[in-house]
DNA sequence: TTAAAAATTGCAACATAGTTGCAATTTACT
DNA sequence: AGTAAATTGCAACTATGTTGCAATTTTTAA
């Protein structure tokens, strides 16, 4: 068990438990955000799908990790790393979501620009996504067509 | 069935049929965007559900509809009054989703910022929702407030 | 106006994401 | 160690969306 991780749940004032260090390892591992249905696949095995929902809501509640809309609908989850806690959430910044790998990724140096809303229009929060092709899927594409041109 | 409506299908080159007609005349009287299952409320017993997914899907591409998520994941759909064709969809526009009653808003005089991607993320198309509490529901709550006051 | 071709619809069955209640287990606290 | 509190796993369920196919409707063209 890694104690990194489990000093994590401790600042938050969650109990350490085997599923939430598991999700919390894979979530630190990965460079774009992961949905419910791709966690489930790599760790369905040995936790209940009914205990990834119930872990990845906690933690999004308690600002751990934060969730984002794919163009499916589906939710995707990363850690936050800016700071963030149950009451204030720092992650407004830009998500882009690549229609060819569906991969979800946080561009953290985008921060989502100030708008001003209607009379009586009260935001909470924003979301901006960018859909298109991500650095790998433009460059898996660009040497495909190098190739091509080659022959 | 109206006549202005039979002639926007005709300007896409979709067949008349009532299903699509209904949908339409639905859409145009709403000044927020609709859900399916909200669409399957009103006409369902008329119109079977697939058949309400597939025209939605169909004038979507045609650029008659444009379609966003809702807070939930849920596609809901507003008519584009903008000029938008199969080939560019020109709905650039941010959107409003209130948390109390749901609906979604095109705010139409809210055009969304242009912003420059990092090396090699080839935007598409983008999507800029902000989550709050809409005009109704916060002079509904203020009202609430005042009568409390008086009290 | 009518017949054939093309498009659309409705039905049934299925897929996937997410939720709820409750008893069993695990974790935290003293 | 013993108890209270939190978390987990299971089963069953809901909601949104999809697919294949035969029947119907709409369009096209004679
Ligand atoms: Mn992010
Ligand atoms: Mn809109
Ligand atoms: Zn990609
Ligand atoms: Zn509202």
């Amino acid at each position: 068990m890694d104690n990194e991780l489990a000093e994590l749940l401790g600042k938050y004032k969650l109990s350490k438990t085997e599923p939430r260090l598991k999700v919390l390892s894979i979530l630190r591992s990965r460079e774009s955000a992961i949905s419910q249905p791709e966690l489930e696949n790599l760790i369905g095995g040995e936790i209940d799908r009914v205990t990834l929902y119930r872990t990845l809501t906690k933690f999004d509640e308690k600002g751990i990790i934060h969730k984002v809309l794919d163009l499916n609908g589906t939710a995707n989850y990363a850690l936050c790393n800016s700071s963030c806690s149950e009451d204030t959430h720092n992650d407004e910044h830009v998500h882009f979501n690549c229609t060819t790998c569906l991969n979800m990724y946080c561009l953290e140096a985008l921060q989502i620009p100030h708008l001003v809303m209607p009379v009586n229009f009260v935001p909470h929060n924003v979301n901006f996504i960018v859909y298109g092709v991500c650095e790998k899927c433009t460059l898996k594409a660009n040497k495909y067509i190098e190739s091509k041109n080659k022959t």
